[in-house]
DNA sequence: AATATACGCAACCATTTGATTGCGCAAATT
DNA sequence: AATTTGCGCAATCAAATGGTTGCGTATATT
């Protein structure tokens, strides 16, 4: 019986979430694929959706907290830039599954190669 | 006003999960690095954890539902295993910003624009 | 044949999630 | 100075999530 890493421990509030579940939602990633693009305001982002303002700014929230995105006060304003260093703990998390598929794609081009040869 | 990809259609309930709201929870990722490394059954897989069979078995289940792991009957035993093609969606998905932390890492740029940010 | 094992299904429950609405406040604009 | 704009906070609500318990059934074991 072993603990796995399934510590969902709530220090406080703003710890509560991880990447992971932020990604989850799928407004949460269109968002992100927005942010990427160019840095917005909290409601140039909401333009965007058909759901309120008060909504977009929670996912905003969420994906504050778990530092996916920064948030920076420009007088009344404030900007919403994604941060992909975040981002590159699902890349280090998916390591290790990576060499699976892609041992699978060394697979098929052997057996690819092999249907040549013959 | 876009409709981004944010569809959260539920045509029919086995198509309910996408890989993202899968690996959200770190009980289901864990037991995906579990099975990537073999496959296994349902109760060998609960044995690794403290919460019930039955929590672990619907977790199976959602991981099912979206193809993350590919289950087999063999005689009353269920063999899970993990099926890595699916999992590149999530990579699929990243490829969108791997080109953003890839370049940070060029540029020296990256750490004086924080420090302006401040 | 009787029992034990492996597992799914259904009902139930507490908590979390995603969304809405109403309000308040500080920075811009007039 | 008065108004508009940008945005966060709090309350509220339906639906989803993660978990538990009890039961049924098919396959193994004795």
């Amino acid at each position: 019986m072993v603990a796995y890493i399934c510590n969902r421990m709530i220090a406080n509030k703003s710890m509560r979430r991880d990447v992971f579940q932020a990604i989850a939602d799928p407004t949460r990633r269109a968002i992100l694929s927005l942010l990427a693009m160019n840095a917005m305001t909290p409601n140039a982002i909401a333009a965007h959706f058909d759901s309120s303002r008060q909504a977009i700014s929670k996912h905003i929230q969420i994906l504050a907290e778990c530092q996916l995105v920064v948030q920076k006060q420009q007088g009344r304003e404030i900007n919403c830039h994604f941060n992909a260093e975040k981002m590159k703990e699902v890349d280090v998390w998916m390591e290790q599954f990576r060499k699976q598929w892609e041992d699978r794609y060394d697979q098929l081009d052997n057996l690819l190669n092999d249907q040549k040869d013959k």
